[in-house]
DNA sequence: CTCCTATAGCTTTTT
DNA sequence: GCTATAGGAG
């Protein structure tokens, strides 16, 4: 039996061993969130409900798969594995293609469906536009995109979208098409068995909406639900979790408003802060003990996100030793600004006895990673960069994918597209423009007329017809293995694909990074295979490996490496993190605050929110660096200092340079 | 009809 | 600085 009183505060306590209803959990920056989580599912389970009925939402696959470890070390690993834990995306990912397996048809894909990337949505927009003759500068993928994510974070069918505000400001800013384009959109991804990552939420809500006895199920089964980060969920998460806790109201909703960096998602602030308007009866418990850093760092995180209008009341303080103030320092250029962060992290290892690891650089927008990038690697000193270009996001793996993905749903297009003539052969543009054309006056998928050679014989050469067919006999034959291990198919494909022979083959530099980096890809696979290979149910196939990785961000990579390493990142990505030393970088205004921000006063508060962040990953000190000019578009651009610093109450702060 | 090279255009944050 | 597009050569 855990020891709970032992273990936790008071109001951690009072937490985590309420239990009678919806509960709601403010819980400050270092305030032991991840503790009051771990404890209450520990706790649930030790009072008699079934880890599986338990749902547990986390905001990264990362931060599952850890709270899964921890409660598995208070609790037994077996009880802690079968909680369902996982994103919003990841769970309703699985709970869809379950009920579409169940019942085939309840909503119109297979189980096999792939899930599309912002690249693929984009470009399927793309498409679609180009088919629609609309203007591409008007209707550019971004845009358009950003207001179908809007629609379905709302709940807005194509159906209903005409009627909404949304077409309505559509018609202000001359996008009245966007509406037509929407419903070619989720024709197109239905065709190709594909949804984006709006449409797994979407259709999660649908499906329990349309489906009553599907909802009930669901919400009878799970006794108890709990979400993390509730400051930054959305709209139609919102509703799901209604959906979901109608009858039990038995919810757990953990967050800090004061954290809350994510509306440009959708994510909507509201939601914690009416949250009682959704479960009424709600008790509140806000954990105000910050045990993370020094009571400076605290002090000065307060007195910036005070300036902020709406949040919630509460007052974070420390109890640790008092620290040194916030140092505060302007370069000329970058590159000083760069020399003085790692001088100052040369500094304290001959100081202190530290270690890389206890460093590191946060910064508003990946690209001022650069300056660091370059001085560290000229210093030879260990760095590794987070977030940014990420693993999966690179081409020689996103190609490697779309293979995948073709193999597993060859109705998937964008895939498809990707690697027919990727390496090339001999199936050009012309060729493949045509095999489209047939498809849409046809309605039948790409994949439909590839498959059937008869259909279109008539319009190509007999060269271009044998060379169509080698493709499809090559992609048939893998489809016809798919019994094979992950790793053996996977491999087969790399090898008989010519992607390997390729970058092999090739005397640039980039070609033998690319083919490193399928030799990783490949070396991932084969550990997901070893990793299932001994579940109760071995999920080891290619179309297990497909599902697991297209909700994978390199968040989640786990990195195990042991030699100590500085470690720079944007302040998105630091979230829910701590670290000894921080460096804040890049604080001029228009950067941070980012310029798009002074917009709207909303924004400007969301930045200053992202500023608090920031701050309170500190464990011990905190540097806020900036630099009058900056390298950046091929010419140097002139900053004035961030007027964030100014609402740092002056005496947490403290100039280090003449 | 395909492949290679030069040029333009864009960079807030991400499941 | 890097990626999509356009235009020219084979």
């Amino acid at each position: 039996m855990i020891d709970y009183k032992q273990e936790l505060s008071q109001v951690q306590y009072d937490a985590v061993t309420y239990c009678d209803g919806p509960e709601l959990v403010i819980a400050g920056a270092g305030s032991g969130k991840t503790r009051v989580l771990t404890y209450k599912i520990a706790y649930l389970i030790e009072h008699g409900i079934p880890s599986n009925r338990i749902l547990a939402l986390t905001f990264t696959n990362k931060a599952a798969k850890e709270m899964k470890e921890r409660i598995g070390q208070l609790i037994t690993k077996e009880l802690s594995y079968r909680i369902v834990m996982g994103t919003f995306h990841s769970i309703f990912a699985k709970i869809l293609r379950y009920e579409l397996q169940r019942y085939r048809g309840v909503l119109p894909y297979t189980e096999k469906f792939t899930i599309y990337d912002t690249d693929d949505s984009e470009a399927t927009i793309k498409n679609i536009v180009k088919e629609m003759c609309l203007d591409p500068k008007v209707y550019t993928p971004g845009t358009v995109l950003c207001r179908i994510s809007k629609a379905k974070n709302n709940m807005i069918t194509p159906d209903l979208y005409p009627q909404s505000s949304l077409a309505y400001e559509d018609k202000e800013h001359h996008l009245g098409s966007v509406s037509d384009i929407y419903k070619k959109y989720r024709l197109s991804l239905i065709s190709s068995n594909a949804m984006d990552f709006d449409d797994l939420l979407l259709n999660t809500w649908l499906l329990f909406k349309e489906h009553e006895e599907i909802r009930h199920r669901y919400a009878t089964h799970f006794q108890y639900s709990l979400v993390d980060e509730y400051q930054d969920t959305n709209k139609i998460q919102k509703e799901i979790l209604l959906q979901l806790t109608k009858e039990s109201q038995m919810l757990c909703a953990v967050g800090d408003d004061a954290q809350s960096i994510y509306a440009f998602r959708g994510a909507v602030i509201r939601n914690i802060l009416n949250y009682e308007e959704d479960y009424p009866g709600t008790v509140i418990y806000k954990l105000e003990e910050n045990y993370r850093s020094t009571q400076t760092v605290v002090n000065a995180a307060n007195s910036v996100i005070k300036k902020n209008r709406r949040q919630i009341f509460k007052n974070l303080f420390s109890n640790n030793p008092v620290g040194e103030k916030l140092s505060l320092y302007r370069g000329e250029t970058d590159r000083y600004e760069a020399r003085f962060v790692i001088d100052t992290i040369k500094e304290q290892i001959t100081k202190d006895d530290r270690t890389y690891n206890d460093f590191t650089v946060l910064y508003r927008q990946n690209w001022l990673s650069r300056s660091f990038e370059d001085i560290l690697r000229r210093e030879g000193i260990p760095y590794k960069i987070f977030g940014g270009m990420s693993f999966y996001q690179r081409k020689e793996i996103k190609d490697m994918l779309a293979y995948f993905r073709v193999v597993v749903n060859p109705s998937d297009e964008q895939a498809l597209r990707r690697i027919i003539n990727y390496p090339t052969r001999g199936i050009g543009d012309t060729t493949l423009q045509k095999l489209i054309d047939i498809s849409i006056s046809s309605g039948k998928t790409l994949w439909d007329i590839l498959s059937h050679p008869r259909i279109y014989v008539s319009y190509f050469s007999k060269n271009t017809v044998t060379k169509l067919t080698d493709f499809l006999h090559l992609v048939q034959s893998w489809q016809s293995k798919t019994q094979y291990d992950a790793y053996t198919l996977a491999n087969m494909i790399c090898r008989e694909s010519g992607i390997i022979k390729m970058y092999h083959n090739s005397v640039k530099d980039e070609d033998h990074e690319k083919y490193e980096n399928v030799e990783e890809l490949l070396a991932g696979i084969k550990s997901f295979v070893e990793d299932h290979k001994n579940d109760e149910q071995p999920a080891t196939s290619l179309e297990d490996y497909i599902r697991e990785v297209s909700l994978l961000t390199d968040a989640d990579k786990n990195d195990e490496e042991n030699t100590p390493y500085v470690k720079l990142m944007t302040i998105h990505a630091s979230k829910g993190l701590e670290f000894p030393f921080v460096f804040v970088v890049g604080m001029d205004e228009d950067v941070f605050p980012c310029r798009q921000s002074f917009e709207s006063p909303s924004s400007l508060e969301e930045e200053r929110r992202l500023f608090y962040v920031a701050i309170t990953r500190t464990k011990e000190q905190c540097f806020l660096t900036g630099a009058d000019n900056r390298f950046r578009n091929g010419s140097y651009s002139t900053y004035e200092p961030s007027s964030f610093i100014a609402d740092i109450d002056s005496q947490y702060i403290k100039r280090v340079w003449k």
